[in-house]
Order: structure tokens, then sequence, then C-alpha cells
RNA sequence: GGCCCUAUCGUCUAUCGGUUAGGACACAAGCUUUUCAAGCUUGGAAGCAGGGUUCGACUCCCUGUAGGGUCACCA
């Protein structure tokens, strides 16, 4: 019985993200595409990206481009693409039926604002209780007489959000509808509509908020470009840190393992672990998830990475942090020291040769001073690292001056 | 304010009635003759409150409190 049903297809998850293009990608527009993508594969199901641009005021092409180029960063794909804008003509059919069957109705109004209608579609609540079963938060239960007679269409031509989500859900088959807990009082409208168009009613999963310092939902307006996808990008943070991050705020494994790649996400991803309540984004986490990821990016990769963020933050022009003379040495004397750097001077372009001569003299009596004369730093990228990047002529001319001041 | 959701270290979390309440990030201290923005060791740090249920509650129930979300002719 079920394994005919998985047979014809019946029996198949399929998740959908729906995006509206009104702003650049969000980062908790990734984490829910992330939760839609991994529940998608962990079932092995379908996952439909669907861009819900029925607000021609605020939707850009844009803003849709910056949305599928981040998620393409990320490596979340999709197996199904739709556009909302261009199928007014489904969500026009149903309007009519809806009216003509007295589900819905045109309701003549007083507009409160410029741009408001004299006419629009209503929804004819029925007014009753409504439960459902949440993946993540088990029963939920509203009263939707509150509602009223809600707004479903600007017009039978123009389709508002709650119609045209519960038309393409319908129409795609969506089983599962994975969202932000900020879409839990939009669910009872949803099911009503769903109810009176005779759609089967998905099943539900409403994920908790990422929160800033304050425990405030992260929004553009408090936070600007730190909520953006872009901003982590251009900050060196690595696809696959941002989504384990992503991934492990809000929902566990249930082991001690944190460290995951997408592909062992997608195995170990279970919804039912999910957490119930908001949780604080924090930039420190991210940057070790990044640190962790980097260890797994081959050595070449590692130093593009190194060299990238060195330049990055304009790291040699600012002043050092510690004077060379300043260094105890404690069992090597200073004179030793400006031998070892006057001898590493001479062969600075060959780091077998430092290296061989390194491992005569004593590693660190050689290869710590020769980092700290390059770097000025307590702590920076081992002193090869930093010989490739600044190139041998300045890598010669810092050696020189820390001898002088030696 | 109405409705809804939530509640373990500063933060992310484990625990599914019996634990010295575990881990990670961050922090502090220490170690390292050392390719150190590393690593290692150690440390401080938590069950919102009050009632039940129970031999026994962080865990189940109720109330309170706190926090959050949402209340458009946006999505």
């Amino acid at each position: 019985m079920n394994i005919l049903n998985k047979l014809f297809g019946r029996n198949k998850v399929v998740v959908r993200m729906a995006p509206s293009p009104t702003g650049p990608l969000h980062v908790g527009t990734a984490r829910t595409t992330l939760f839609n993508y991994l529940y998608a594969k962990k079932m092995s199901g379908k996952f439909i990206m669907r861009i819900e641009d029925t607000d021609k005021e605020r939707s850009t092409k844009e803003f849709e481009q910056n949305i599928l180029d981040g998620l393409d960063w990320l490596g979340l794909k999709y197996d199904e693409f739709y556009r909302q804008s261009e199928r007014t003509d489904v969500y026009v059919s149903y309007v009519r039926k809806m009216i003509k069957e007295g589900t819905a109705y045109i309701s003549k109004e007083t507009p409160k604002e410029p741009g408001d209608r004299a006419e629009v579609v209503r929804f004819k609540n029925p007014n009753k209780k409504v439960i459902f079963e949440d993946l993540i938060r088990d029963k939920v239960e509203f009263d939707t007489t509150e509602l009223g007679d809600f707004v479903i269409a600007k017009s039978p031509e123009e389709p508002l959000y709650h119609l045209a989500v519960v038309v393409d859900d319908h129409e795609m088959g969506v089983t599962h509808v994975i969202r932000g807990e900020d879409h839990i009082s939009n669910t009872p409208r949803q099911i009503l509509i769903q109810e009176a168009i005779g759609a089967k009613r998905p099943i539900y999963a409403h994920l908790p908020l990422m929160l800033d310092a304050d425990r405030q939902k992260l929004s553009k307006r408090k936070h600007g470009e730190a909520v953006s996808v872009d901003f982590y990008k251009k900050s060196g943070i690595l696809p696959e840190a941002l989504l384990n991050f992503l991934a492990l705020i809000g929902w566990n494994p249930g082991t001690e393992q944190e460290v995951f790649t997408l592909k062992e996400l997608c195995e170990v991803f279970d919804i039912k672990k999910v957490q119930k309540g908001g949780a604080v984004f924090n930039e420190k986490k991210l940057e070790w998830f990044n640190k962790e990821h980097i260890k797994l990016l081959p050595e070449e990769e590692q130093f593009k990475i190194l060299q990238k963020s060195i330049e990055h933050e304009d790291y040699f022009s600012r002043a050092p942090d510690l004077d060379i003379t300043k260094i105890n040495w404690k069992t090597v004397p200073v004179a030793e020291t400006k031998m070892h750097l006057e001898k590493v001077l001479m062969i600075i372009d060959d780091k077998d040769q430092i290296m061989k001569y390194a491992e005569e003299a004593g590693k660190g009596n050689v290869l710590w001073p020769l980092r700290f004369a390059l770097s000025g730093k307590e702590k920076s990228p081992d002193p090869f690292s930093l010989i490739r990047i600044i190139g041998i002529d300045e890598s010669r001319r810092r050696v020189e001056n820390a001898i002088k001041l030696l």
C-alpha cells in the first residue's frame, strides 16, 4: 500500500520556499530555505522555489536575482521554479469560482488610504474554530471569528497573498509547509481558504525565529546589511559555514557533533528535533564555524582565504602590536636572534633552506622571530604564508628593519 | 490591547520522572625552544516563580511572570 503510493508518487513529500523579492536575501530566508531543502532531501522529496511577487509595487527583478544568486551560492538547489506574477490566470479562475460558489464576494468599500479600491474581493468567513497539527508545536488552535471577512484580492484580477499561497500550494501538490513562526497566525486564514476551494490541507511546521542580541526579530530596519546573506559572503564567510551555523541555530542532531557539511546535514536532519523557542543569532559562533570549515579545505584554498582576509582588513597598514625588542626570548640571547634573522635574510626567497636552517638552529628560535619580524603581531599566520602574501622584497625590508631594531 | 507561540549557563543547546544537569561558542587562568590569528589543560557559569501530580520533578498539569510573534486593499 505504502509502497504503491510511493511508486505513483502520491506519498512523495513536496515542499516549497516562497520568498518575496522585496529586498536582498535575508539570513532568515536562507535558513528557512535550508530547512525546506534538508527536509526534502531527507524524505527524497521535491523542493519547489516560488517567487511571491504579487505585490507589484514592492517586488523587483533585482531582488529576485539577488535571492536566487544567494541561494545558488549556498548550494541550495531547487527542483522546480515558479513566479506568481506569471500565474494570474490561475488565481483569477479560483476567485471567480469562489464568488460563484459564495465562499467569496465583491465588497463595496470606503477607501481609507490613497490607492484603496472602492471594491475588493472578501472571503466569506464561516467563523469557526480551526485546529491544526504542527510538526514542531503539536496542536495549535485558533478561533477565526476575529479574522472577519478578510480581503483575498484587490480585484478578481489582482489576487493577494493568502489566496495565491493556498491556490499554488494546492495546484503544486505541496505536502509540507515549512516556514517561519511569523506565519503561524496566517495559517488559520489559509486553512479556511483551502476548505473553501476543496484543497487538501498540507502538514505545517513553523520554525522558531532568529533573534538579535535584544531578542527581537532580526530586522533589516534595525540591523541593515548584517541581515543579508551578501554581507556574510563579503565578510569572507564560507557558504558551508553559514549553512552549518544556520542549521544548528534552532536545531541539533542530538549528538555532540557540530561541524557538518550540507551533505551530512541532509542525512541527519530530523524536523522533530527543531526547537520551539526563538534563538539569538551569534556572530562569534558563526566565525567559529567558519574557522572549522576553513580547516576542512585543501591547503591552497586555505591560503587564498588567508590572503584575502589579510588584504581585506588592511592588516599590514596598522601599527605593529609589539616592539620586536620587547620580546623576551627567555633562553635565547638577543644577539643570537639577530644572527638567525641575518642568516634568514640571505635565504629569504628559499623556503626549503629556511626550514633546513630552522631545524638545525631550533625551529622556535628562528621561525618565531621571523614570523614576528614580518607581522609585527603577537599572533599572526605562519612566516611562510606571510612571505608569500607580502612578497620577497617587502619581507626582506621587514626583516632588515627588525635586525636594526635588535 | 486581542489572539497565538515560547521559557536549562551571557549565547546555541543535551536531558524525553531518578544525572555530580552534559557539550559548544564566548569569557578567565595556565601550558607550549613554537610554521601561534593554532593547539592543549583547567575554571567560573543554568533549570523564571508559585502551586499541584508523584516515593521522586528541569522533565507532566495549572496559575502567574517574562520574552517574542501577529493583528494591511504587504508577504
